[in-house]
DNA sequence: TTGTACGCGTTATCAA
DNA sequence: TTGATAACGCGTACAA
C-alpha cells in the first residue's frame, strides 16, 4: 500500500503536486511533471486509502442499504427471490455510479442506524419499514433517504418513496377473475400490513365494484415459517374447497398452494383458479404456468438507487414514485365451470 | 455526529480519558470519571467514526466478498438463487462476528482487486474464480483469502477452499439412474469448467463403472442467455427423444427443461427421467417434484465465512474443506419402462 | 508552478 | 490517574 507521501518522496516533489495529478487538476502543473507522476503511478499501482479520504472530505461514497427483517418470516432475507432481485438492481446502479454498497440486515432499527452513522454513509436506501420506524430514522439521519415499498403515513410524509401501484394491480386481477365467472374468491397472505394491505384493498374494491361481498372467512392467513407451513397449507386446502379462486399476495405463496392442492388431487385451474403477484421465476417455471400480476422488481431497485443518487447530487426528484403493474395471463385462471 | 474531542471539551478532560472509558480500559481511570463519561456518552449517543478508527489502527473490520461474474450468464449475479442463498449465509456470519460485508461484483478481476486494496479489507471471500485469477489475486493481496467452489490448480495451491464433493454427488445420482434401468443418459450444462467439470466427471465415471460408454452427442450444451434460451431448449427437447434420462447440472436447468418438455407434450418421468443438482426451492416447488442432489448452500456460505474469520483471528484451519452431498429422491426419476 | 502546513477523528505513546 | 501530542493518509488553502 503505497501512499502519496511516499510517492512524493521518491519523486522529489510535494504531496500536493502528486495529489493534483491524481485528481486531474493539471491546470497548474507543468506537462513534464504530469508525465513523471503519471508514469510512476502506473508503475507502483497506487491505490488511495479510502479511510483517509473519507476522513478528510467527510464523505464516504457509501450507500447504505438497510433491510429491516421480519423476524417471523425468513431465516435470511436474501433468500427471498424478490429481495435478491431488488438488491441486484440496486447493487448494479450503485456500482455503476462509482459508489459502494453496504448492506445491513437487521430487525432492530436502532442497530441499523448506528451502523449508518458509524460509516457516515452518503445516502440511505430503506426497505421493510413499518410503523414508526420512519420517524426514528429521520430523527437520527439527516442525509438523503429513499424508501422502497413503504406505506406508513410517517414514511410517506418524511421520505421519498419508490413503490408500486399494488392496489390497482390486485384490483385488475380480481376483476379479471370475476369477469371469468368466479364468485367466491379468497385472498391469501401472511399479514395485512403495508404492501399486503394495499393489495388486499384492491381485492376488496374489486369485489365491491362487482357487487360481491367480503367476509372474514375469505381471508386465508398463511403461516410461512418452516415449522408451520405444512399445517398451514393443509388448512388452506381444506378451506379452499368452498372457493372458486384464490388471489395470492405473492407468486411464492401461489406456487406453494398449487403444490399442496395438487398433492391432494385438486387440479388447477379445473377445480380452482389461482393468481399470484410479482411475476417471479417461480411462477414462470411452474406448470400450469402462473397467471400473475407483473412488476419489474429489478427496475424498482434501479429506480430507487438512481433516485437516491440524484438526491445526493442535489437534484430534485419526485417524492412519490409509483411503478405500474400489468396482468400476465397464463394458465392458472380459467373460466369457472361447475357450481360449488 | 459528536466526536471524542467534543466530549472531552464538554467534560473538561482529555480525549485519552474518554477514549479509554469507551474501550473499557478502565484500569487506569478513577471510578468517578468513568461514571461521568459513561453517563454523558449515553446522553449524547456517541457513535465512533469508523474511518478515523481504521486510519489509526490500520484495520477495517470489513470482509470483502468478491463475485466474479460470468459475462455470458446473468444480467446480475444476485438473481441466481444459488448465489443469493450463498450470500445470505455469508452475510449472516459476517454480521454476527461484528464485521461488515462489502460486496463486489465484476467480471474484471483487476477492478475487484483495486477495490479490495482501497478499502483495506481484513479478509477476502472469493467466488467464481477461473484460470489464473487466483495467481493474480494472491500476488496483490496478502491477507487471508478463502475461496468458494474453486477447482483450478492455482486456486487449490494458493488458497483455502470451501467446496463440495461435486464429483461424487453426480456419480451417485447417475448410478441411481442406471440402477433403475436407464441406459442412454445425457448430461446437461452450459459449460465444462470448474464445478461443472467435476460433476461431468462424476457422470462419466458412473457410466464407465457400469459398462456404458460416453460419446459427444450425450453432452447437451444449454445456452442460458435470454435471447438464446428458447431456441436452445427446443434443440435439447429434440435431441432428448433418443434418451432415457438427463442429468442436469443444476435444478434451474432441470426445471427449465421439464417445462419445455411438458409444453411439447413429453411427460416426466413417464417418457424421460430428469435429475437436478443443488436442491433449491425451484425443484422442491415443481410438480412432479424434482429428484436432485442436495447440497446445503447456506451452510457453504457460513462455513466459508467462519473459516475466513478464523484465519483472520490467527487460527489454523484445514486448507481444503469439502461438504458432502446427498441424494434427494422425489418424482422425476423413475424406473425405465419402454424401449426407445 | 510547487511546497508547507493544517484538519479530519481516532488511538497510542509517553510524560506529568 | 490524567493529559499532551504524534501518527494514520489525504486534500486543500495559502504561502512561496
Amino acid at each position: 500500500m503505497i501512499t502519496i507521501k511516499e510517492i512524493a518522496k521518491q519523486l522529489n516533489m510535494s504531496t500536493t503536486t502528486v495529489s493534483n495529478v491524481i485528481h486531474g487538476k493539471t491546470k497548474e502543473v507543468s506537462p513534464a511533471t504530469i508525465k513523471i507522476v503519471e508514469d510512476y503511478l502506473k508503475q507502483v499501482d497506487y491505490v488511495p486509502n479510502i479511510n483517509a479520504r473519507n476522513l478528510a472530505q467527510n464523505e464516504s461514497k457509501i450507500i447504505g442499504v438497510a433491510l429491516k427483517a421480519r423476524a417471523d418470516k425468513y431465516e435470511n432475507l436474501l433468500m427471498d427471490p424478490f429481495v435478491s432481485e431488488l438488491i441486484g438492481g440496486i447493487e448494479e446502479s450503485i456500482r455503476n455510479a462509482g459508489y459502494f454498497m453496504m448492506l445491513y440486515i437487521s430487525s432492530d432499527i436502532d442497530k441499523i442506524m448506528r451502523q449508518v452513522s458509524t460509516w457516515n454513509v452518503d445516502g440511505l436506501l430503506l426497505f421493510g419499514m413499518l410503523g414508526d420506524d420512519g420517524i426514528r430514522v429521520s430523527q437520527k439521519y439527516k442525509k438523503p433517504i429513499v424508501c422502497i415499498d413503504t406505506y406508513t403515513i410517517e414514511g410517506i410524509k418524511h421520505f421519498v418513496n419508490v413503490g408500486l401501484d399494488d392496489e390497482k394491480g390486485c384490483f385488475d386481477m380480481v376483476n379479471y377473475m370475476i369477469e371469468l365467472g368466479h364468485k367466491k374468491i379468497a385472498f391469501l397472505s401472511d399479514n395485512l400490513n403495508g404492501v399486503d394491505y394495499a393489495r388486499f384493498s384492491g381485492y376488496k374494491r374489486a369485489l365491491k365494484e362487482n357487487g360481491l361481498s367480503f367476509s372474514e372467512d375469505m381471508f386465508f392467513k398463511i403461516r410461512p415459517r418452516k415449522e408451520d407451513i405444512d399445517e398451514s397449507l393443509d388448512e388452506i386446502c381444506e378451506r379452499a374447497k368452498d372457493f372458486d379462486a384464490i388471489m395470492c399476495v405473492s407468486d411464492l405463496y401461489a406456487v406453494q398452494v398449487m403444490c399442496a392442492l395438487k398433492d391432494k388431487g385438486v387440479n388447477v385451474p379445473e377445480d380452482i383458479s389461482i393468481a399470484g403477484f410479482d411475476d417471479t421465476l417461480l411462477g414462470q417455471l411452474h406448470r400450469p404456468a402462473l397467471t400473475t400480476v407483473h412488476q419489474s422488481v429489478k427496475e424498482k431497485g434501479v429506480l430507487a438507487a438512481t433516485t437516491l443518487l440524484d438526491r445526493i447530487g442535489g437534484k430534485k426528484t419526485p417524492k412519490q414514485i409509483s411503478l405500474p403493474t400489468t396482468l400476465v395471463i397464463r394458465d392458472t385462471v380459467k373460466a369457472r365451470k361447475k357450481e360449488k
